[in-house]
RNA sequence: GCCACCGUAGCUCAGUGGUAGAGCACACCCUUGGUAAGGGUGAGGUCAUGGGUUCGAGUCCCAUCGGUGGCUCCA
């Protein structure tokens, strides 16, 4: 007879089998009349299951009392259950849609629909299908579990003949299961049904709160050559109040976008008319990325790295024996053909198709804008002989590289066709390795904490050992990955080991962000490789006289400029630190009269290399103040009459809406001098005013 | 590349087949004001581009370009 083990540790016995809806009614009747489900050995189930044994139950109800959050079961069981509502309320506007597959994903749920031919869903859709949604939750019916042999499951889904549901069955059975279940919104053969094994909510009427919020395109599987499938996404909460805070957090985050703060703060461009994914940066972006690039730099040289310069181009040759032509050709811009040789192949009558052709099997001369910037790295390096003496070598460059990116991909500074890559190529000895691969991972580490970075997560790409892709000795692949483990082992920060992320010539370590609409991008990446030494033959000159096959390392802690800067943008919502804001104070004069002070304290500020403009036009303080702080300008200096009598000025610090009080310029000047060259480890408001940074 | 939605002044947006609008920004004038927008006047648009339907198109239809959200891809 069951023994039910519950979270506070307290035991509760049963001479019969229980469901877990009897546990919690034993408990007490708010309980039960409040849970969603249970997890059952952690195992997350409906209310309805019977407990026919021992187990460890835990009651999931829609939120925490003392917090007033959802946990992430409860939400799942909603959120799921919510799919079918929406999944019924679809089918019962418009006749003929096929259900493929409808979960919980981390802020809502999605139903893949695969659409009658004449018949698009479109957003007008959207409150019918709402309102119908809300009438089946009004209606309070239970969702009722059925369940059946896999024979007889099979039989019910061939006679209906959806092929994605027997799809779904089949992946079940393949995957262990020895049933097949279905969940009727209501009573069996009377209301709606759909193939899941759940678990589900008690009831519609516990969705509390729901909202369809857009509409995508998918594929069947995944597989962009197989059905194409409408995304139906919603999302769903305990009640209306945690709805709407969604709503109001999904709005927030779209001010910090750093789309809508580049135009803003006029950070950069995207001109239509140059090209899709092609970034101008405006004068006040080029700071924050000069600044970046500045950054790193200083940090190059302390670490023994030499830097470069190579230009955008270079021969096809060159990309066929690197790989990357014709390998990822359909993602590089197409050759640049020498004019001669293109009038001789016309001569010849090469017609566009046969050209064409020869572009795709790359029977063609010509040059490659440069898709990544490893191979000119490499000719540095062979250029001349290398003695062990001379290891490692760490050739580091800005390096601009394009690529053909696909139109429905493109967008902001995240995704680009032309980027500039922090990029360096370390040439070492294997013995050399763990150190070098240590050496690029405190670099990052300085990188993410000098600006503040805590929200990310590393991921240590290894090969996958059922795939033939990967390139080199299998020894050479076992120390290098250990030397990834270790080393990401001692950055200190949790990270996961993904096997077959690793790159085809040798393992990695990425580091992951989010942005603020929660998706992730991969900024800084360090990769072992082992195939373009061996492609390009490079040696060095060991001890024992004889060549050896230098490793070499690739790494980026930044990834791109481009990205980097789009993911800071959002991480400061524009709100730079005075190192990297583009404008880092701005002196407002109270009126004319003070004209004279203003340009005296603007000049003492240009002197000291600040960034520093002076707004002396004849709105009046208060204005000046607020177009100031929208621009989000991390020092504004009042100045009238009071403050030139005694050389002072009156500070005014983003985050504080108030005169923090008046210092003199000389004080000002000598503080905000210090936290720049600290890079924001010393501020001006501690120095002055004894306040922490907002 | 695929599906849905969108494209009106430098920016944010209104305008559902009948004379192109507002706020901000910009220019000029008044105001000389001590901490989150003082007042007035003016200039600024081939309504993304190209076709079509219509007596008449910003508005309806088609195509192209670009943007957004997903999907797929991402060395």
């Amino acid at each position: 007879m069951p023994r039910i083990t519950l979270p506070d540790g307290s035991i509760r016995e049963f001479d019969r089998p229980v469901t877990a809806h009897e546990v919690a009614a034993d408990i007490g009747a708010g309980l039960a009349k409040a849970a969603l489900g249970a997890t059952i050995n952690g195992e997350l189930c409906d209310l309805s299951t019977t407990i026919q044994a021992d187990a460890t139950v835990a009651l999931i109800t829609p939120m925490d009392r003392k917090t007033g959050e959802s946990g992430t079961e409860a939400l799942a069981l909603l959120r799921h259950s919510c799919a079918h509502v929406m999944a019924e309320a679809v089918q019962c506007i418009i006749p003929g849609i096929q259900l493929v597959y409808g979960p919980a994903v981390e802020n809502g749920f999605y139903y893949d629909l695969s659409m009658p031919d004449d018949r698009p869903l479109r957003q007008e859709d959207f409150s019918a299908i709402e309102k119908e949604m809300a009438r089946i939750i009004a209606e309070d019916r239970p969702f009722t579990r059925v369940e059946c042999s896999v024979s007889e499951g099979m039989g019910k889904l061939k006679a209906e003949g959806s092929k994605y549901k027997i799809d779904n069955a089949e992946r079940a059975i393949a995957a262990g299961s020895e049933t097949l279940s279905w969940y009727v919104t209501g009573e069996p053969n009377q209301h709606w049904e759909d193939l899941c094994r759940g678990p589900h909510v008690p009831s519609t009427g516990r969705i509390g709160a729901f909202k369809i919020m857009s509409i995508a395109s998918s594929y069947w599987h995944g597989d962009a050559n197989s059905d194409r499938l409408t995304r139906l996404y919603g999302t769903a909460f305990a009640d209306k109040k945690q709805l709407k805070q969604y709503l109001e957090r999904l709005e927030e985050a779209g001010k910090r976008d750093h789309r809508i703060l580049g135009k803003q703060l006029k950070l950069f461009h995207i001109d239509e008319e140059v090209g899709q994914g092609l970034i101008l940066w405006m004068p006040n972006g080029a700071i924050v990325r000069r600044e970046l690039e500045t950054f790193i730099s200083t940090e190059l040289i302390k670490q023994g790295y030499s830097m470069v310069y190579t230009p955008h181009i270079g021969k096809l040759d060159l990309y066929r024996r690197s790989g990357h032509f014709p390998y990822y050709q359909d993602s590089q811009y197409p050759p640049l053909i020498n004019p001669d040789y293109l009038r001789k192949l016309a001569d010849d009558g090469c017609t566009c198709a046969e050209l064409s052709n020869h572009l795709r099997t790359g029977e063609i001369d010509g040059y490659l804008l440069k898709p990544m910037n490893c191979p000119h790295h490499i000719k540095i390096y062979d250029s001349q002989p290398h003695s062990y003496r001379d290891l490692p070598v760490r050739l580091a460059e800005f390096g601009t590289v394009y690529r053909w990116e696909q139109s429905g991909e493109i967008g902001g500074l995240t995704r680009v066709r032309c980027f500039t890559v922090d990029d360096a190529h370390l040439f070492c000895t294997e013995d050399q390795l763990a150190q070098e691969v240590q050496g690029c991972l405190s670099l990052v580490k300085i990188i993410f904490r000098t600006l503040g970075l805590e929200n990310y997560r590393v991921r240590v790409g290894l090969r996958d050992p059922k795939s033939d892709k990967y390139v080199g000795e299998s020894s050479n692949w076992d120390r290098a990955e250990a030397v990834c483990l270790e080393a990401a082992g001692s950055l200190g920060v949790p990270f996961v080991e993904e096997i077959g992320e690793a790159a085809f010539y040798g393992p990695k370590i990425d580091f992951i962000v989010k942005d603020v609409l929660g998706r992730e991008w991969q900024l800084g990446t360090i990769q072992v490789d082992y195939n373009l030494p061996e492609r390009f033959d490079l040696s060095y000159i060991g001890p024992d006289n004889q060549p050896h096959r230098p490793v070499m390392i690739h790494r980026a802690p930044f990834g791109s400029m481009e990205r980097f800067v789009g993911v800071l943008i959002e991480h400061f919502a524009g709100a730079f630190p005075t190192w990297l804001a583009p404008e880092q104070v701005r002196v407002l004069t109270i009126s004319e009269k003070s004209l004279a002070y203003g340009q005296k304290v603007r000049d003492a500020l240009f002197a000291a290399s600040i960034r520093v403009t002076l707004d002396n036009s004849d709105d009046r303080i208060q204005a000046k103040i607020k177009v100031a702080t929208d621009m989000k300008i991390p020092f504004l200096l009042v100045v009238g009459p009071r403050d030139a009598e005694q050389n002072a000025v009156s500070v005014r610090s983003r985050g504080y809406r108030q005169d923090l009080g008046a210092v003199s310029l000389e004080s000002f000047v000598e503080a905000i001098g210090r936290e720049i060259a600290s890079r924001g480890s010393e501020t001006v408001l501690t120095a002055l005013f004894e306040k922490q940074p907002a």
